[in-house]
DNA sequence: CGCGGTATTGACACTATTCAACATCAGTGG
DNA sequence: CCACTGATGTTGAATAGTGTCAATACCGCG
Protein backbone atom coordinates (compact mmCIF):
# COMPACT_ATOMS: atom_id res chain seq x y z
CA UNK A 1 0.00 0.00 0.00
CA UNK A 2 3.11 2.14 0.30
CA UNK A 3 5.47 2.66 -2.65
CA UNK A 4 8.54 4.95 -3.49
CA UNK A 5 6.43 7.32 -5.08
CA UNK A 6 4.49 7.42 -2.02
CA UNK A 7 7.24 8.14 0.42
CA UNK A 8 8.58 10.48 -2.17
CA UNK A 9 5.78 12.54 -1.73
CA UNK A 10 5.31 12.04 2.00
CA UNK A 11 8.57 13.65 2.39
CA UNK A 12 7.40 16.52 1.36
CA UNK A 13 3.96 16.81 2.57
CA UNK A 14 2.13 14.72 5.74
CA UNK A 15 -0.31 12.96 3.95
CA UNK A 16 -3.43 11.01 5.76
CA UNK A 17 -4.02 6.92 4.74
CA UNK A 18 -6.79 7.90 2.26
CA UNK A 19 -4.24 10.12 0.61
CA UNK A 20 -1.66 7.59 0.72
CA UNK A 21 -4.56 4.78 -0.29
CA UNK A 22 -5.52 6.91 -3.23
CA UNK A 23 -2.04 7.59 -4.67
CA UNK A 24 -1.23 4.08 -4.15
CA UNK A 25 -4.33 3.05 -6.27
CA UNK A 26 -3.37 5.25 -8.81
CA UNK A 27 0.20 3.87 -9.48
CA UNK A 28 -0.27 0.26 -9.25
CA UNK A 29 -0.31 -0.35 -12.77
CA UNK A 30 3.51 -1.35 -13.08
CA UNK A 31 5.38 -1.78 -15.96
CA UNK A 32 8.94 -3.47 -16.40
CA UNK A 33 11.43 -2.94 -18.45
CA UNK A 34 14.89 -3.65 -19.05
CA UNK A 35 18.35 -1.89 -19.26
CA UNK A 36 19.32 0.77 -21.99
CA UNK A 37 14.57 0.36 -23.25
CA UNK A 38 12.80 3.19 -23.84
CA UNK A 39 10.38 4.17 -21.45
CA UNK A 40 8.98 7.35 -23.26
CA UNK A 41 10.19 6.93 -26.57
CA UNK A 42 11.55 9.68 -29.00
CA UNK A 43 8.38 11.12 -31.17
CA UNK A 44 6.11 9.75 -28.00
CA UNK A 45 4.27 12.74 -26.62
CA UNK A 46 1.74 13.86 -24.54
CA UNK A 47 1.05 10.37 -22.95
CA UNK A 48 0.45 11.59 -19.13
CA UNK A 49 3.11 11.41 -16.68
CA UNK A 50 5.75 8.98 -15.53
CA UNK A 51 7.00 7.70 -12.17
CA UNK A 52 9.70 5.72 -11.39
CA UNK A 53 9.20 3.02 -9.06
CA UNK A 54 12.61 1.07 -9.12
CA UNK A 55 16.11 1.47 -10.86
CA UNK A 56 17.72 4.24 -12.43
CA UNK A 57 16.39 6.07 -15.71
CA UNK A 58 17.01 9.08 -17.72
CA UNK A 59 15.20 12.20 -19.15
CA UNK A 60 17.20 12.97 -22.47
CA UNK A 61 17.09 15.21 -25.54
CA UNK A 62 18.82 15.12 -28.96
CA UNK A 63 20.27 18.58 -30.14
CA UNK A 64 19.86 19.50 -33.61
CA UNK A 65 23.27 18.51 -34.61
CA UNK A 66 22.41 14.99 -33.46
CA UNK A 67 24.32 14.92 -29.41
CA UNK A 68 22.31 13.71 -26.63
CA UNK A 69 22.35 15.57 -23.25
CA UNK A 70 20.70 14.16 -20.31
CA UNK A 71 18.74 16.58 -17.83
CA UNK A 72 17.82 14.24 -15.30
CA UNK A 73 18.86 10.76 -13.49
CA UNK A 74 15.46 9.77 -12.18
CA UNK A 75 15.26 6.90 -9.74
CA UNK A 76 12.89 5.44 -7.60
CA UNK A 77 10.11 7.98 -6.56
CA UNK A 78 10.77 10.31 -9.41
CA UNK A 79 8.28 11.80 -11.25
CA UNK A 80 8.83 13.52 -14.83
CA UNK A 81 6.45 14.30 -17.64
CA UNK A 82 4.32 16.54 -15.82
CA UNK A 83 4.81 19.76 -18.30
CA UNK A 84 2.32 18.15 -20.69
CA UNK A 85 -0.94 18.99 -18.13
CA UNK A 86 0.60 22.39 -19.11
CA UNK A 87 0.61 22.09 -22.27
CA UNK A 88 4.08 22.34 -22.77
CA UNK A 89 5.94 19.54 -25.27
CA UNK A 90 9.58 20.02 -24.92
CA UNK A 91 10.73 17.05 -27.36
CA UNK A 92 12.37 15.13 -24.21
CA UNK A 93 12.25 11.45 -23.60
CA UNK A 94 12.87 8.71 -21.41
CA UNK A 95 14.79 5.89 -21.43
CA UNK A 96 15.84 3.01 -18.56
CA UNK A 97 19.44 2.87 -17.36
CA UNK A 98 19.32 -0.15 -15.71
CA UNK A 99 16.35 -2.54 -15.07
CA UNK A 100 13.16 -0.43 -14.14
CA UNK A 101 9.84 -0.40 -12.66
CA UNK A 102 7.30 2.54 -14.17
CA UNK A 103 3.94 3.26 -13.89
CA UNK A 104 2.03 5.70 -15.47
CA UNK A 105 -0.40 8.55 -14.74
CA UNK A 106 -2.55 10.46 -17.04
CA UNK A 107 -3.18 13.55 -16.80
CA UNK A 108 -7.08 13.66 -16.42
CA UNK A 109 -6.24 11.27 -13.21
CA UNK A 110 -3.99 13.09 -12.11
CA UNK A 111 -5.77 16.43 -11.97
CA UNK A 112 -8.62 14.83 -10.24
CA UNK A 113 -6.16 13.54 -7.54
CA UNK A 114 -4.78 17.31 -7.52
CA UNK A 115 -8.48 18.53 -7.12
CA UNK A 116 -9.90 16.27 -4.41
CA UNK A 117 -6.46 16.37 -2.44
CA UNK A 118 -5.00 19.63 -2.19
CA UNK A 119 -2.05 17.95 0.28
CA UNK A 120 -1.34 15.50 -2.98
CA UNK A 121 -1.08 19.17 -5.37
CA UNK A 122 1.19 21.17 -3.03
CA UNK A 123 3.48 17.87 -2.76
CA UNK A 124 3.51 17.36 -6.78
CA UNK A 125 4.99 21.20 -6.46
CA UNK A 126 6.98 20.68 -3.82
CA UNK A 127 8.70 17.92 -5.94
CA UNK A 128 8.71 20.26 -8.82
CA UNK A 129 10.51 22.62 -6.57
CA UNK A 130 13.35 20.30 -6.11
CA UNK A 131 13.81 19.44 -9.09
CA UNK A 132 14.57 22.23 -10.32
CA UNK A 133 17.02 23.12 -7.70
CA UNK A 134 18.82 19.91 -8.66
CA UNK A 135 18.65 21.39 -12.65
CA UNK A 136 20.12 24.51 -11.54
CA UNK A 137 22.99 22.68 -9.75
CA UNK A 138 23.65 20.55 -12.66
CA UNK A 139 23.51 24.31 -15.02
CA UNK A 140 26.45 25.73 -12.63
CA UNK A 141 28.51 22.15 -12.98
CA UNK A 142 28.48 21.98 -17.02
CA UNK A 143 28.87 25.36 -17.19
CA UNK A 144 31.91 26.17 -14.28
CA UNK A 145 33.14 23.27 -13.56
CA UNK A 146 36.15 21.56 -14.84
CA UNK A 147 36.03 18.30 -16.41
CA UNK A 148 37.15 15.98 -13.06
CA UNK A 149 35.52 17.79 -10.87
CA UNK A 150 32.47 17.92 -12.95
CA UNK A 151 32.33 14.20 -13.05
CA UNK A 152 32.78 13.83 -9.54
CA UNK A 153 30.36 15.98 -8.73
CA UNK A 154 27.63 14.67 -10.76
CA UNK A 155 28.47 11.08 -9.42
CA UNK A 156 28.11 12.40 -6.03
CA UNK A 157 24.71 13.93 -6.67
CA UNK A 158 23.81 10.43 -7.93
CA UNK A 159 25.20 8.40 -5.01
CA UNK A 160 23.80 10.81 -2.47
CA UNK A 161 20.34 10.60 -4.12
CA UNK A 162 20.49 6.64 -4.46
CA UNK A 163 20.65 6.15 -1.14
CA UNK A 164 18.21 6.64 1.59
CA UNK A 165 18.17 9.49 3.71
CA UNK A 166 17.58 7.41 6.90
CA UNK A 167 20.26 4.45 6.27
CA UNK A 168 23.64 4.49 7.14
CA UNK A 169 25.84 5.43 4.32
CA UNK A 170 27.41 3.03 2.85
CA UNK A 171 30.90 3.46 1.55
CA UNK A 172 30.77 1.95 -2.04
CA UNK A 173 28.06 2.54 -4.56
CA UNK A 174 27.68 0.97 -7.69
CA UNK A 175 26.24 2.89 -10.86
CA UNK A 176 24.66 1.80 -13.77
CA UNK A 177 25.83 3.87 -16.07
CA UNK A 178 28.37 3.06 -19.60
CA UNK A 179 30.49 6.40 -20.22
CA UNK A 180 28.71 7.66 -23.19
CA UNK A 181 26.12 8.00 -20.60
CA UNK A 182 28.05 9.77 -18.19
CA UNK A 183 29.33 11.77 -21.42
CA UNK A 184 26.05 13.16 -22.45
CA UNK A 185 24.90 14.17 -18.97
CA UNK A 186 28.52 16.00 -17.87
CA UNK A 187 28.64 17.31 -21.58
CA UNK A 188 31.98 16.10 -22.50
CA UNK A 189 32.93 13.83 -24.88
CA UNK A 190 33.33 10.00 -24.76
CA UNK A 191 36.86 10.28 -24.71
CA UNK A 192 37.94 12.59 -22.00
CA UNK A 193 35.43 10.54 -19.58
CA UNK A 194 37.51 8.28 -20.44
CA UNK A 195 40.22 9.96 -19.10
CA UNK A 196 38.83 11.59 -16.42
CA UNK A 197 37.67 8.40 -14.94
CA UNK A 198 41.20 7.16 -15.08
CA UNK A 199 42.48 9.72 -12.40
CA UNK A 200 39.87 8.53 -10.56
CA UNK A 201 40.84 5.56 -10.32
CA UNK A 202 44.23 6.51 -9.54
CA UNK A 203 42.34 8.35 -6.65
CA UNK A 204 41.17 4.98 -5.56
CA UNK A 205 38.17 7.21 -5.44
CA UNK A 206 36.22 4.50 -8.37
CA UNK A 207 36.79 1.56 -9.88
CA UNK A 208 35.44 0.53 -13.49
CA UNK A 209 33.45 -2.59 -14.98
CA UNK A 210 32.27 -2.72 -17.94
CA UNK A 211 28.50 -0.64 -18.35
CA UNK A 212 28.72 -0.15 -14.81
CA UNK A 213 30.52 2.63 -12.54
CA UNK A 214 31.72 1.89 -8.66
CA UNK A 215 32.28 4.47 -6.38
CA UNK A 216 34.77 3.00 -4.22
CA UNK A 217 34.76 5.96 -1.62
CA UNK A 218 31.67 8.06 -1.45
CA UNK A 219 33.04 10.06 1.15
CA UNK A 220 36.45 10.39 -0.45
CA UNK A 221 34.43 11.46 -4.07
CA UNK A 222 32.09 13.94 -2.25
CA UNK A 223 34.84 15.90 -0.69
CA UNK A 224 36.69 16.03 -3.50
CA UNK A 225 33.92 17.22 -6.09
CA UNK A 226 33.45 19.50 -2.99
CA UNK A 227 29.64 18.59 -3.36
CA UNK A 228 27.18 19.08 -0.26
CA UNK A 229 23.59 17.43 -0.58
CA UNK A 230 21.87 20.34 1.09
CA UNK A 231 19.62 20.86 -2.04
CA UNK A 232 18.38 17.49 -1.99
CA UNK A 233 16.16 16.13 0.49
CA UNK A 234 15.56 12.54 0.53
CA UNK A 235 13.14 10.07 0.70
CA UNK A 236 13.19 7.95 3.90
CA UNK A 237 13.14 4.29 2.86
CA UNK A 238 9.70 2.33 3.19
CA UNK B 1 -6.18 45.50 -10.50
CA UNK B 2 -4.12 43.47 -13.18
CA UNK B 3 -0.18 43.33 -12.45
CA UNK B 4 1.94 40.98 -14.78
CA UNK B 5 2.00 38.35 -12.42
CA UNK B 6 -1.87 38.29 -12.14
CA UNK B 7 -1.56 38.08 -16.45
CA UNK B 8 1.03 35.50 -15.86
CA UNK B 9 -1.27 33.35 -14.17
CA UNK B 10 -4.06 33.91 -16.90
CA UNK B 11 -2.08 32.44 -19.63
CA UNK B 12 -1.95 29.09 -17.78
CA UNK B 13 -5.52 29.17 -16.06
CA UNK B 14 -8.47 30.35 -16.26
CA UNK B 15 -9.07 32.87 -12.88
CA UNK B 16 -12.16 34.03 -11.46
CA UNK B 17 -12.77 38.23 -10.79
CA UNK B 18 -12.07 36.96 -7.08
CA UNK B 19 -8.93 35.38 -7.54
CA UNK B 20 -7.50 38.01 -9.78
CA UNK B 21 -9.04 40.57 -7.05
CA UNK B 22 -6.78 38.03 -4.27
CA UNK B 23 -4.17 37.91 -6.30
CA UNK B 24 -3.77 41.38 -6.86
CA UNK B 25 -4.38 42.17 -3.36
CA UNK B 26 -1.46 39.88 -2.24
CA UNK B 27 0.91 42.12 -4.40
CA UNK B 28 -0.06 45.68 -4.73
CA UNK B 29 2.84 46.25 -2.09
CA UNK B 30 5.37 47.28 -5.09
CA UNK B 31 8.88 48.34 -4.40
CA UNK B 32 11.89 49.97 -6.98
CA UNK B 33 15.31 49.01 -7.37
CA UNK B 34 17.78 50.75 -9.80
CA UNK B 35 20.33 48.51 -12.14
CA UNK B 36 22.52 46.72 -11.02
CA UNK B 37 21.24 46.80 -7.74
CA UNK B 38 20.63 43.37 -5.35
CA UNK B 39 16.32 42.39 -4.89
CA UNK B 40 17.53 39.61 -2.69
CA UNK B 41 20.98 39.97 -1.84
CA UNK B 42 24.05 37.40 -0.87
CA UNK B 43 22.78 36.19 2.56
CA UNK B 44 19.51 36.93 3.06
CA UNK B 45 17.45 34.21 3.53
CA UNK B 46 14.21 32.41 3.65
CA UNK B 47 12.46 35.71 3.40
CA UNK B 48 9.52 34.55 1.00
CA UNK B 49 8.99 34.58 -2.88
CA UNK B 50 9.66 37.52 -5.11
CA UNK B 51 7.89 38.89 -8.17
CA UNK B 52 9.09 40.91 -10.88
CA UNK B 53 6.36 43.34 -12.11
CA UNK B 54 7.97 45.50 -14.78
CA UNK B 55 12.02 45.45 -15.40
CA UNK B 56 14.75 42.64 -15.97
CA UNK B 57 16.32 40.96 -13.35
CA UNK B 58 18.55 37.87 -13.13
CA UNK B 59 18.92 35.03 -10.85
CA UNK B 60 22.35 33.84 -9.73
CA UNK B 61 24.70 31.99 -7.51
CA UNK B 62 28.34 32.53 -6.56
CA UNK B 63 30.51 29.46 -7.28
CA UNK B 64 33.14 27.94 -4.80
CA UNK B 65 35.98 29.75 -6.89
CA UNK B 66 34.20 32.77 -6.78
CA UNK B 67 32.55 32.69 -10.65
CA UNK B 68 28.76 34.31 -10.72
CA UNK B 69 26.77 31.76 -12.61
CA UNK B 70 23.51 33.07 -13.48
CA UNK B 71 20.53 30.86 -14.05
CA UNK B 72 17.51 32.39 -14.90
CA UNK B 73 16.77 35.67 -16.18
CA UNK B 74 13.15 37.47 -14.61
CA UNK B 75 11.10 39.74 -16.59
CA UNK B 76 7.53 41.04 -16.11
CA UNK B 77 5.69 38.11 -14.30
CA UNK B 78 7.80 35.88 -13.45
CA UNK B 79 8.16 34.30 -9.54
CA UNK B 80 11.27 32.94 -7.86
CA UNK B 81 12.12 31.70 -4.54
CA UNK B 82 9.17 29.59 -3.98
CA UNK B 83 11.23 26.80 -3.46
CA UNK B 84 11.98 28.22 0.43
CA UNK B 85 8.34 27.30 0.83
CA UNK B 86 9.81 23.43 0.62
CA UNK B 87 12.26 23.84 3.35
CA UNK B 88 14.98 23.89 0.49
CA UNK B 89 17.77 26.47 0.11
CA UNK B 90 20.28 26.60 -2.85
CA UNK B 91 21.62 30.11 -1.91
CA UNK B 92 20.76 31.94 -4.78
CA UNK B 93 20.29 35.72 -4.99
CA UNK B 94 18.83 38.13 -7.35
CA UNK B 95 19.79 41.19 -8.81
CA UNK B 96 17.75 44.07 -10.89
CA UNK B 97 19.26 43.96 -14.62
CA UNK B 98 17.36 47.45 -15.67
CA UNK B 99 15.45 49.16 -13.48
CA UNK B 100 12.81 46.93 -11.75
CA UNK B 101 9.42 47.10 -9.72
CA UNK B 102 8.71 43.95 -8.09
CA UNK B 103 6.73 43.01 -5.03
CA UNK B 104 7.12 40.28 -2.12
CA UNK B 105 4.82 37.69 -0.88
CA UNK B 106 5.79 35.98 2.70
CA UNK B 107 5.26 31.96 2.64
CA UNK B 108 2.31 31.96 4.81
CA UNK B 109 0.40 34.74 2.27
CA UNK B 110 1.37 32.39 -0.41
CA UNK B 111 0.10 29.18 1.28
CA UNK B 112 -3.01 30.71 2.21
CA UNK B 113 -3.73 32.01 -1.33
CA UNK B 114 -3.45 28.43 -2.84
CA UNK B 115 -5.05 26.77 0.24
CA UNK B 116 -8.18 28.87 -0.21
CA UNK B 117 -7.90 28.89 -4.55
CA UNK B 118 -6.86 25.48 -5.77
CA UNK B 119 -6.84 26.98 -9.11
CA UNK B 120 -3.83 29.47 -8.24
CA UNK B 121 -2.21 26.53 -6.76
CA UNK B 122 -2.32 24.89 -9.85
CA UNK B 123 -1.06 27.76 -12.00
CA UNK B 124 1.78 28.08 -9.93
CA UNK B 125 2.97 24.52 -10.87
CA UNK B 126 2.04 25.23 -14.28
CA UNK B 127 4.60 28.33 -13.89
CA UNK B 128 6.93 26.23 -11.91
CA UNK B 129 7.26 23.52 -14.83
CA UNK B 130 7.79 25.79 -17.74
CA UNK B 131 10.11 27.17 -16.16
CA UNK B 132 11.96 24.13 -15.29
CA UNK B 133 11.88 23.83 -19.82
CA UNK B 134 13.64 26.98 -19.73
CA UNK B 135 16.18 26.10 -17.62
CA UNK B 136 16.52 22.59 -19.47
CA UNK B 137 17.19 24.38 -22.32
CA UNK B 138 19.98 26.68 -20.75
CA UNK B 139 21.55 22.92 -19.83
CA UNK B 140 21.61 21.90 -23.29
CA UNK B 141 22.52 25.27 -24.51
CA UNK B 142 25.69 25.59 -22.35
CA UNK B 143 26.28 21.82 -22.30
CA UNK B 144 26.62 21.46 -26.02
CA UNK B 145 26.46 24.23 -28.21
CA UNK B 146 29.38 26.41 -29.36
CA UNK B 147 29.80 29.80 -28.58
CA UNK B 148 28.61 31.87 -30.95
CA UNK B 149 25.40 29.66 -31.39
CA UNK B 150 25.11 29.80 -27.39
CA UNK B 151 25.31 33.69 -27.51
CA UNK B 152 22.76 33.73 -29.77
CA UNK B 153 20.51 31.46 -28.98
CA UNK B 154 20.12 33.34 -25.19
CA UNK B 155 19.32 36.64 -26.38
CA UNK B 156 16.81 34.79 -28.81
CA UNK B 157 15.29 33.67 -26.01
CA UNK B 158 15.64 36.31 -24.06
CA UNK B 159 14.21 38.56 -27.07
CA UNK B 160 11.02 36.12 -27.67
CA UNK B 161 10.04 35.86 -23.52
CA UNK B 162 10.12 39.33 -23.17
CA UNK B 163 8.17 40.50 -26.51
CA UNK B 164 4.59 40.20 -25.53
CA UNK B 165 2.97 37.08 -27.21
CA UNK B 166 -0.14 39.19 -28.99
CA UNK B 167 1.97 42.12 -29.98
CA UNK B 168 3.48 41.88 -33.58
CA UNK B 169 7.29 41.43 -33.16
CA UNK B 170 9.15 44.41 -33.21
CA UNK B 171 12.06 43.24 -35.25
CA UNK B 172 14.89 44.81 -32.60
CA UNK B 173 14.51 44.36 -29.43
CA UNK B 174 17.24 45.88 -26.49
CA UNK B 175 18.76 43.69 -23.70
CA UNK B 176 20.42 45.48 -20.84
CA UNK B 177 22.88 43.30 -20.45
CA UNK B 178 26.18 43.74 -19.51
CA UNK B 179 29.27 41.22 -21.27
CA UNK B 180 29.76 40.39 -18.30
CA UNK B 181 25.95 39.30 -17.68
CA UNK B 182 25.99 37.47 -21.05
CA UNK B 183 29.23 35.61 -19.90
CA UNK B 184 27.86 34.52 -16.81
CA UNK B 185 24.33 33.28 -18.13
CA UNK B 186 26.58 31.60 -20.65
CA UNK B 187 29.90 30.04 -18.72
CA UNK B 188 31.96 31.97 -21.04
CA UNK B 189 34.63 34.34 -20.56
CA UNK B 190 33.88 37.90 -21.16
CA UNK B 191 36.89 38.45 -23.24
CA UNK B 192 34.90 35.52 -25.59
CA UNK B 193 31.61 37.12 -25.38
CA UNK B 194 33.19 40.29 -27.04
CA UNK B 195 34.93 38.57 -29.28
CA UNK B 196 31.62 36.39 -30.24
CA UNK B 197 29.61 39.84 -29.96
CA UNK B 198 32.03 41.16 -32.69
CA UNK B 199 30.95 38.02 -35.18
CA UNK B 200 27.15 38.39 -34.79
CA UNK B 201 27.96 42.39 -35.13
CA UNK B 202 29.55 41.69 -38.02
CA UNK B 203 26.57 39.35 -39.94
CA UNK B 204 24.47 42.45 -38.57
CA UNK B 205 22.40 41.00 -36.24
CA UNK B 206 23.30 42.79 -32.94
CA UNK B 207 24.67 46.63 -32.20
CA UNK B 208 26.39 46.86 -29.08
CA UNK B 209 26.18 49.94 -26.57
CA UNK B 210 27.60 50.80 -23.61
CA UNK B 211 25.83 48.36 -21.10
CA UNK B 212 23.19 47.08 -23.26
CA UNK B 213 23.24 44.91 -26.50
CA UNK B 214 20.58 45.96 -29.16
CA UNK B 215 19.18 42.99 -31.20
CA UNK B 216 19.00 44.41 -34.57
CA UNK B 217 17.34 41.56 -36.64
CA UNK B 218 15.16 39.16 -34.26
CA UNK B 219 14.24 36.97 -37.31
CA UNK B 220 17.41 36.48 -38.19
CA UNK B 221 19.12 35.90 -35.02
CA UNK B 222 16.28 33.73 -33.84
CA UNK B 223 16.99 31.80 -36.94
CA UNK B 224 21.05 31.69 -37.24
CA UNK B 225 20.72 30.08 -33.62
CA UNK B 226 18.24 27.72 -34.80
CA UNK B 227 15.72 28.99 -31.65
CA UNK B 228 12.22 27.88 -31.61
CA UNK B 229 10.06 29.31 -28.92
CA UNK B 230 7.82 26.17 -29.09
CA UNK B 231 8.96 25.37 -24.61
CA UNK B 232 7.89 28.93 -24.11
CA UNK B 233 4.60 30.33 -23.88
CA UNK B 234 4.22 34.04 -23.47
CA UNK B 235 1.74 36.07 -21.54
CA UNK B 236 -0.80 38.42 -22.98
CA UNK B 237 -0.02 42.22 -22.20
CA UNK B 238 -2.59 43.50 -19.79
C1' DC C 1 39.05 65.61 -13.00
C1' DG C 2 40.02 61.26 -11.72
C1' DC C 3 38.21 56.76 -10.53
C1' DG C 4 36.15 52.27 -11.38
C1' DG C 5 33.75 49.35 -13.98
C1' DT C 6 33.31 47.96 -18.69
C1' DA C 7 34.91 47.07 -23.43
C1' DT C 8 38.49 45.86 -26.78
C1' DT C 9 42.51 43.67 -28.69
C1' DG C 10 46.65 40.60 -29.04
C1' DA C 11 49.62 36.79 -27.57
C1' DC C 12 49.78 32.66 -25.46
C1' DA C 13 48.37 28.52 -22.70
C1' DC C 14 45.49 24.89 -21.91
C1' DT C 15 41.54 21.99 -21.75
C1' DA C 16 38.81 19.10 -24.18
C1' DT C 17 37.56 17.46 -28.94
C1' DT C 18 38.28 14.89 -32.94
C1' DC C 19 40.08 11.22 -35.44
C1' DA C 20 41.89 6.84 -35.78
C1' DA C 21 43.28 2.44 -34.46
C1' DC C 22 42.65 -1.17 -31.57
C1' DA C 23 40.88 -4.03 -27.55
C1' DT C 24 37.17 -5.97 -25.09
C1' DC C 25 32.96 -7.85 -24.10
C1' DA C 26 27.76 -9.34 -24.40
C1' DG C 27 24.61 -11.09 -27.11
C1' DT C 28 23.19 -13.56 -31.36
C1' DG C 29 22.61 -16.97 -34.62
C1' DG C 30 24.70 -20.79 -36.71
C1' DC D 1 29.93 -24.23 -28.42
C1' DC D 2 31.91 -21.07 -31.44
C1' DA D 3 32.35 -17.21 -34.51
C1' DC D 4 30.52 -13.07 -35.62
C1' DT D 5 28.84 -8.49 -34.73
C1' DG D 6 28.03 -4.20 -32.73
C1' DA D 7 28.43 -1.48 -28.84
C1' DT D 8 31.63 -0.01 -25.49
C1' DG D 9 36.14 1.03 -23.66
C1' DT D 10 41.16 2.47 -24.27
C1' DT D 11 45.07 4.93 -26.01
C1' DG D 12 47.83 8.31 -28.79
C1' DA D 13 48.46 12.35 -31.76
C1' DA D 14 46.88 16.43 -33.81
C1' DT D 15 43.70 20.24 -33.51
C1' DA D 16 40.08 23.53 -32.35
C1' DG D 17 37.96 26.34 -29.22
C1' DT D 18 38.14 29.03 -25.07
C1' DG D 19 40.42 30.79 -21.23
C1' DT D 20 43.98 33.69 -19.17
C1' DC D 21 46.86 37.52 -18.90
C1' DA D 22 48.05 42.06 -19.97
C1' DA D 23 47.74 46.44 -21.89
C1' DT D 24 44.84 50.01 -23.44
C1' DA D 25 40.60 52.58 -24.37
C1' DC D 26 36.27 54.21 -23.06
C1' DC D 27 32.76 56.35 -20.44
C1' DG D 28 29.50 57.44 -16.58
C1' DC D 29 29.72 59.00 -12.08
C1' DG D 30 31.19 61.13 -7.99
Amino acid sequence: MSNAFVRRLESVERLTKIERQALADATKNVQKVGPRRPILGEGQRNVGAHIILSGLACRYRILEDGSRQITDFLGPGDLCECEHMVGADSGYSIAALSPCTYTHIDHPSLAALMEKYPRIGRGLWSLTLINEGVLREWLANVGRRPAVRRVAYLMSELCFRLQNADAPRPSSCALPLTQIDLADATALSPVHINRVLGRLREKRLVSLQRRSIIVKDTEGLMSFAEFSGNYIPRSPAG
